[in-house]
DNA sequence: TGTACATCAGTGAACGCGCGTTCACTGATGTAC
DNA sequence: TGTACATCAGTGAACGCGCGTTCACTGATGTAC
C-alpha cells in the first residue's frame, strides 16, 4: 500500500463517520441479531416447526437478508450451537478456575444454582439444541466436545473440593460428576412442564445435602 | 334384539371364522401397527421431522389407511403419548408395590438400572414426547400427571426403604424423589450424544453409593 | 469537505418441492336369510 | 354351509398450503480523487 493511499483511507475513516451516519446495522449486528432471533425463536416453538420467516420477525429482518448471512437453515441452527457453546464453555471455565471453594459451598447451602448448568436459564433451547445434534453428525460432534468440556471443568471443582476435605468420593470422582451433571440437566428438564411442583433453589439444596452427606459419612 | 337375530349372529361368528379367513388386519391391529411405527419413526427422526408417510411406510399401510384410523398428526402424537404412558404407569406402579425391598437394593448393587425410568429404553422418544407436551396443552396435562404419578410411585418405593432404615432423608423425601428422577432422565439424556463417556450400569451403581452415603450417615 | 462510481447488504416477490389432508374407488368383511 | 347385498377399512392419486430458497432490484456504504 502506498503512503498517499494510506492516508486517505485514515482520511476518510475520520471523516465518513461524521459526514454520513450509518443508517444500517453493520453486517456483524444483522448476523447478531439473527442468531439471538433464532435463540427466542427455537426456544419457543422448537427448531423444527420454527420458520425462517419466524427468526427474521423476530429480528427485524427480511427472509433475503437472512440468506445474505446464512447458507441455510441447518447451517443457522450449527452457528446458534457454536455461538452459545463457546460462550458458555468460557464462561463455566473461568468461574470454575476462579472461583473461592468455601464461598461456593456457604452459596450452595442457601439454595442458589451452581454454575455447572449448560445454558442456564434456557434449558428447552438446550434440549432442541441436543435433539437436533443428535441426529446431525457435524452438530453432535461439537456438542459431545462442549459437554466433555463441561464435564472436565466441573471435575477440576470437584477436585478441588477433594483436596479441600482431605477426602475422596466413594465410588469415583467421574461417577460424582455424572450425577451432578445429569442430576441438573434432569431437573432442569422435569420443570419445564411442570415448574409448580418444584422449589426455588432445589438444584442448590439438594447438592448442599448431598456435601453435606459425603463430608460426615465414616 | 331378538332371539332369532341372537342365534343367527353366533352361529355366523363362529362359521364365518371357518369359511372366510382373515385376509386383512382387524381394526385394531392397524391402529397398533401405526402407533409402533410413530414410536420408532418418531424416535429416529423427531416428531417435526417425521411425515405421516414415514409413519406409514414403518407399519406397511397408505396415508388413506392412517387417515382413516387418525384425526391428524397431532391426534397420532397425543395417542402415542396416551398408549406410552398408560402402559407404562401401570407398569412402574405394580412394580413398585410388589417388589421386594430387599432384593431391589441388591439390585441396585450389582448396577442393574432400577425401574423408575420413563419409557425406559427409548430416552429419544421420551423427549421428543416432553418437547412436543411443552408446546401443546391438551399433551402436557396428561404428561404432567403421567409425570406427578411417577412421582408418586417412586415416593411409594422410598417410603418403603425408609421404613425399612428406620431414618429419615436429610431434606425431606420429596428432595430424595426429585433428585432420583432427574438423575434417571439426566443420565439418559446425556448419553444420549455420547453413550463412551458412561459406564453400563451407572445408574444403579451411582444410586447404590447414595443409599449407602446415606445409611452410614450419623 | 464534495462528487462519482463500485460494491454489496438487505428487500420482497416468485418459485417449486414436500407434506398434511382429501376423496373417489376397491375389495374385504359383516349381515340377513 | 351358500348367496346377495351393505358397509366400511384401506388404497393411492390429487390438491393446495407453507416454507426453504432464489433472484432481480434498491439504496446504503466504501473507495478514490
Amino acid at each position: 500500500m502506498q503512503v498517499d493511499t494510506f492516508v486517505y483511507r485514515i482520511h476518510w475513516c475520520i471523516v465518513l463517520r461524521m459526514s454520513r451516519e450509518r443508517r444500517r446495522p453493520t453486517r456483524e449486528e444483522t448476523h447478531l441479531r439473527l442468531l439471538r432471533g433464532a435463540a427466542i425463536v427455537f426456544a419457543a416453538k422448537g427448531i423444527g416447526a420454527s420458520t425462517i420467516e419466524d427468526v427474521c420477525n423476530e429480528a427485524g429482518f427480511s427472509r433475503g437478508a437472512f440468506y445474505s448471512n446464512f447458507e441455510s437453515k441447518d447451517e443457522l441452527v450449527l452457528a446458534l450451537l457454536d455461538f452459545n457453546l463457546a460462550e458458555n464453555t468460557e464462561d463455566l471455565e473461568h468461574y470454575i478456575e476462579t472461583v473461592d471453594i468455601a464461598d461456593f459451598l456457604v452459596a450452595l447451602d442457601s439454595g442458589e444454582r451452581a454454575r455447572t448448568s449448560p445454558l442456564v436459564g434456557q434449558p428447552a433451547l438446550y434440549v432442541e439444541l441436543v435433539m437436533h445434534a443428535y441426529r446431525n453428525p457435524e452438530n453432535r460432534e461439537r456438542l459431545v466436545d462442549y459437554q466433555r468440556r463441561s464435564f472436565a471443568a466441573t471435575k477440576t471443582l470437584l477436585e478441588r473440593i477433594v483436596e479441600l476435605e482431605g477426602k475422596d468420593f466413594p465410588g469415583g470422582i467421574d461417577n460424582a460428576v455424572a450425577l451432578i451433571l445429569a442430576f441438573d440437566i434432569g431437573l432442569s428438564f422435569n420443570q419445564l412442564l411442570d415448574p409448580d411442583s418444584y422449589e426455588q433453589g432445589q438444584y442448590g439444596k439438594t447438592l448442599a445435602i448431598l456435601h453435606q452427606l459425603w463430608t460426615q459419612s465414616p
